[in-house]
DNA sequence: GTCTATACAACGATAGAC
DNA sequence: GTCTATCGTTGTATAGAC
């Protein structure tokens, strides 16, 4: 669209002129498509049309929709190392209040879209729930349960995992009242203790 | 719909003999299709073809794709007030347990994949999420949450909402191991704590 | 002159509508 | 059944960078 797509006259064949980089439009307007419409929903022609190229420019940029899809929304906006980094900064006993306070920040800065596009393209899209735990229970999870120290890590990363996720769900998918207009101090107090329990209390 | 009128002598032409029902058995057929294939998979043809009968009916009966998800799907055969009944039947010191435990057995004895199309319906059709939360709102948490009698009921309410539809995503959606594996009675011991002080404990 | 990023046309499949 | 629209993808000619 504003990306000039039809400057006046009909698009020129051949390569552009230099400077502009048809890669990087083409995962912006990926990313802007999917977290509107879902996998299913978003078209390559309406992702390439918004990016201002023609929908052959994201197989031979990507090979597929699929590859674009893995580019665009599977690589996150935050990087693990510095994820983990900054939740393992404090005193364990505060780590619960630590993880709820920053998830919610992160989602509700993002605007929570992009939340909903994870969890629809988790859902619609068997490949992506494979992507994400391999790069949650690695990256982040690992690590942070690691520091830690304590028994079942993975069975208590998973239950932390259920409840962000639920949390998200409620609040920025299905966007149930009133958790979905509380604020992040409230939220934290009401949902860190189960965040702790899960991380170093007993579970069993 | 635009049903009704036509129903009469005007459509003896192809009319089964007697008995059959073209449009239950599409609803039933639908129900089973979206709930497999979600929305934007299941196809027209798909579900005609499982009610036996032709493509064509779908319109004739339903206006339209989205008329036949309407009626087949958000108007779920489940009871809300049985569910609730057997909830409150005991003591309320131990409704969290109930609820875990009722949660989990419903959902692995219809295979998760029914949760899993739910998920997707709401992550991916915004009408879905708003029935689906007036209906767990008003008939199944309402009275719960009534017959408890504490402070900030629905606030309570998307709490428990948050981490159960989290543990269905986790363990139906995601399959996230080795939440995803945990028998009920182990996932029992480690959630209904959190439930249960969502629903009577401090969360201020 | 060579390479390649690009636009365009068209294909086969498949959907919903009528 | 047929029609029409639209999907993801592929083949190919070409404009411009190097």
């Amino acid at each position: 669209m504003t990306k000039g797509a039809t400057q006046g006259a009909a698009r020129r064949r051949g390569r552009r002129p230099g400077g502009t980089d048809t890669r990087a439009a083409l995962i912006d307007a990926a990313r802007a498509v999917f977290i509107e419409q879902g996998y299913d929903g978003a078209t390559v022609r309406a992702i390439a049309a918004k990016a201002g190229v023609d929908a052959a420019m994201v197989n031979h940029w990507f090979g597929s929709k699929e590859g674009l899809f893995a580019e665009a929304v599977l690589k996150l906006p935050f990087s693990p190392h510095e994820l983990a980094e900054r939740l393992l900064d404090g005193d364990v006993d505060n780590l619960g209040q630590r993880i709820v306070r920053t998830f919610l920040t992160t989602w509700d800065t993002t605007g929570g879209g992009v939340f909903t596009a994870l969890m629809r393209s988790i859902t619609s899209h068997e490949l992506a729930a494979h992507v994400l735990r391999d790069f949650l229970i690695k990256h982040v999870a690992g690590q942070v349960l690691k520091s830690v120290g304590i028994d079942h890590h993975e069975f208590r990363a998973t239950l932390v995992a259920s409840q962000l996720v639920g949390m998200g769900m409620v609040r920025y998918v299905a966007q149930f009242e009133p958790l979905a207009s509380t604020d992040v101090e409230t939220m934290v107090a009401a949902v860190a203790p189960t965040i702790q329990r899960y991380l170093t209390g007993p579970i069993s």
